[in-house]
DNA sequence: GCCAACGTTGGC
DNA sequence: GCCAACGTTGGC
């Protein structure tokens, strides 16, 4: 089992959002970086355990965790005109997006503040560390079980 | 709202 | 295939 951060704007989409969705599951679309796109098409597996970031907002940090519930597929979205992640040069045939499932978990009792995470020399891996505007990222079991510590 | 970092685009 | 220009992300 591997583990995860998804960043997500909870002006956009919150943990909040997450819970309250039907079946407390959502496609995780509109990811449009090759990078991020490459782990969500190559790498996330059902059962690996993610870490919900929220970004660009008040309080920036890690706020809870989802369970990966389905792997990867084509994301509807690259083929809808009407949607901002609308994008011309995919096809059926040739998508270039993809997105998984994720399952509601549970909320972190306190949220793990990026200043926090970046203040915690036990925390050595996390791309969020660096500059990077990734969002989505592995993260180590190590890093993992640190920012697990510091939420509770 | 500012701006640094960095990914993408497109001319050559 | 280089690289300048441009656009976007995301913390503050």
């Amino acid at each position: 089992m591997s583990y995860w951060l998804f960043k997500t704007e909870p002006d956009a989409f919150s943990i909040d959002d997450l819970k309250n969705a039907p079946n407390q599951t959502t496609l995780w679309e509109g990811v449009r970086n090759y990078q991020a796109r490459n782990f969500i098409r190559d790498d996330i597996k059902l059962g690996d355990q993610v870490m919900i970031y929220h970004s660009s907002c008040k309080l920036v940090g890690v706020v809870g965790i989802a369970t990966v519930t389905c792997e990867a597929y084509p994301d509807p979205t690259q083929f809808d005109l009407s949607s901002d992640y609308y994008d011309a040069k995919a096809t059926n045939d040739k998508p270039r997006w993809f997105v998984v499932e994720v399952t509601y978990k549970n909320h972190l009792n306190k949220r793990a503040s990026l200043k926090d995470i970046k203040a915690n020399n036990a925390i050595t891996e996390l791309a969020l560390k660096k500059a990077g505007r990734l969002s989505v990222m592995p993260v180590t079991k190590n890093d993992w079980n640190e920012i697990i510590a510091m939420s509770n």
